[in-house]
DNA sequence: GCGACAG
DNA sequence: ATCTTGTCGC
C-alpha cells in the first residue's frame, strides 16, 4: 500500500466532529466489491499505559482466509479516547500497518463502527473514505442506536436503527454469544456487509481478519513480533 | 441537569 | 483499550 492524501490529525474535538461531518458526506454505500482476493483486518493496542499506539493489519486470501502477511506499527498515541473520535486516536497507526502490507487488499475489516456513529463516520467510514478502500465496521459493542435483541442462533439479525434511519446490524455470529454490531464503513452496503462478516466467520464470535489482528495488536502478537 | 458513550 | 488468575458455566 502506498502514501495517501494529507489529512489533518491534531484537531480539538471541535474541530474534528466539524470534519466528520464533511467527511461522512464521501462515504458510499454501494455493493461491495465484486471481485475479492485479499481481505484486511486491522486492530489497534495500547503499551505503556496507553502512551505507545499499536496497530496490526493483516492480510488473508479469499476464500481459503490463511493469513499471507502482516504488519505491525508503533507510534506515540496521540490523542486521548474520547467516545465519538474514535478514528483520530487510532487511525493514523493504523495507516502505517496498512501501508506496511505488500498487497492492496478488496476489503478491510476494522474493529469498531462503520456508519453507526453520530455523524455518520465512524473509524471503518472514515479509513474508507481517506484511502479509497472498501471498509466493513465491525463493533463488540454499541456506541448509537437502538435494536431488537437478535435470536440466539448463529446468523439471527436485528436492524440497528437511529431514528427513522437504518445505520447497521447486530449480527449474531455464533450461538448463544454476545452479538456484534456491524455496519458498512465505504463502499459497502448494509447487507453486503452482514454478508461478507458471516462469510468470514470460522467458529469464533470475530470474523477471521478482525480476530488476527486483534491477536497481532494484543500483548501476545507484539513478542511473537519481537 | 442527568445519563450514555466504539476502543 | 488496559490493569489481571482463577474460576463458573455450557
Amino acid at each position: 500500500m502506498e502514501r495517501l492524501i494529507d489529512h489533518p490529525w491534531d484537531l480539538t474535538p471541535t474541530e474534528a466532529r466539524a470534519l466528520q461531518t464533511r467527511l461522512a458526506r464521501e462515504v458510499r454505500l454501494t455493493p461491495p466489491p465484486a471481485e475479492v482476493r485479499t481481505i484486511a483486518g486491522v486492530d489497534t493496542g495500547f503499551e505503556d499505559g496507553g502512551r505507545t499506539a499499536r496497530a496490526a493489519a493483516v492480510l488473508m486470501g479469499w476464500p481459503d482466509l490463511e493469513p499471507v502477511g502482516h504488519h505491525i506499527a508503533r507510534e506515540p498515541t496521540r490523542m486521548p479516547y474520547v467516545p465519538g473520535l474514535l478514528s483520530f486516536r487510532e487511525l493514523p497507526v493504523v495507516l502505517a500497518a496498512l501501508e506496511g502490507l505488500d498487497t492492496t487488499p478488496e476489503l478491510v475489516f476494522c474493529d469498531g463502527q462503520g456508519i453507526a456513529h453520530p455523524r455518520r463516520l465512524g473509524i471503518a467510514a472514515h479509513l474508507g473514505v481517506i484511502t479509497g478502500l472498501a471498509t466493513i465496521g465491525v463493533g463488540k459493542s454499541r456506541l448509537v442506536g437502538s435494536h431488537e435483541e437478535p435470536g440466539r442462533e448463529r446468523g439471527a439479525c436485528t436492524a440497528l436503527m437511529d431514528g427513522d434511519e437504518r445505520i447497521g446490524t447486530v449480527v449474531r455470529t455464533r450461538t448463544g454469544v454476545r452479538p456484534l454490531y456491524v455496519s458498512p464503513g465505504h463502499r459497502c452496503d448494509i447487507d453486503g456487509a452482514v454478508d461478507w462478516v458471516l462469510a468470514c466467520c470460522r467458529g469464533y464470535r470475530l470474523p477471521e481478519p478482525t480476530r488476527q489482528a486483534d491477536h497481532l495488536a494484543s500483548r501476545r502478537g507484539a513478542f511473537r513480533e519481537g
